[in-house]
DNA sequence: CCCTATGTTCCCAA
DNA sequence: CTTGGGAACATAGG
């Protein structure tokens, strides 16, 4: 699941537990020990940095990473909570995570790189991608540079820019990373507004799929028709990756000159 | 049993 | 130094 679409999904949803205090933490899963700090705090704020969700407590910032599995139920838990949290109101909001690569994080999260719904991101993409030859999808996907952009969202985002994921990023552009930007910003918030892409495990607060699954172009559709051309969507893999394009849409450019 | 899967991190090699 | 591949983390599902 969870890129920023999701994270952001989530976002609002916990927004009502602000100002509530914590009553009782229940950790299932010792890994998860620290977090028992929660206690007794009073959740004062909710903030998103890419595909990270901070809790800001009176006294301490727990960042939580989702993982691939991570979600947050309220109320009943749908699954084995890893770690439970009671708040004043009386409700009860459960971490679920089958695959337990999600973790809290205790302490001020560093920021990595930009948050990707950030104004510039594009230029910022330019700048750094000079004189570089790394394929473009890997470079959507680098936390340190942009972060929030997981492996659907990057699929979706080169095929609406006509890029190939190989593309190497130092041959794109100011103009094609200025149209990168803006199309990013679109699927993102159009994500938003669809509480995310369930394609496996993905639900919202409520236990309710998201909706932007429906609106894959290219993600997880090999030998499907491309919506804009019917040509045949490919797939191979980038970094272990599954990555999905449309060969006809997607074509590598190159410099007119090499040095 | 085999393969795949929304994430991150580390090691190794070209 | 850069980049890609593979493994590891751990589990479920086709």
């Amino acid at each position: 699941m969870p890129e920023l679409p999701e994270v952001e999904t989530l976002k609002g949803q916990v927004g009502c537990f602000c100002g509530q205090k914590v009553e009782e933490v229940r950790v299932w899963d010792e890994v998860l020990g620290e977090v028992r700090k929660v206690e007794a705090q009073r959740l004062e704020g909710l903030y998103r940095h890419g595909k990270v969700l901070v809790f800001s407590f009176e006294g301490v910032d727990v960042a939580l990473k989702l993982g691939v599995t991570g979600r947050l139920k309220v109320g009943v838990a749908d699954g084995r909570p890893r770690a439970s949290f009671l708040f004043s109101s009386g409700e009860w909001l459960h971490f679920i995570d089958p695959r337990r690569f999600g973790r809290f994080v205790m302490g001020n999260g560093v920021p990595r790189g930009v948050d990707a719904l950030t104004p510039g991101i594009g230029l910022l993409w330019w700048e750094k991608a000079k004189g570089s030859s790394r394929p473009v999808k890997a470079y959507l996907m680098d936390q340190d540079i942009v972060s929030g952009i997981g492996n659907i969202y990057a699929s979706e985002i080169l095929f609406l820019s006509r890029v190939h994921p190989l593309q190497p990023i130092g041959d794109l552009t100011e103009r094609d990373w200025l149209q990168i930007e803006e199309v990013t910003r679109g699927v993102l918030q159009e994500a938003i507004e669809m509480r995310g892409t369930t394609v496996s495990d993905w639900r919202d607060l409520y236990g309710l799929p998201g909706s932007y699954q429906h609106r894959l172009r290219v993600y997880q559709r090999e030998g499907k028709p491309c919506p804009r051309c019917g040509d045949t969507v490919k797939k191979f893999y980038l970094g272990g990756r599954g990555t999905w394009y449309c060969p006809s849409c997607q074509e590598v450019r190159k410099e007119s000159w090499r040095p």
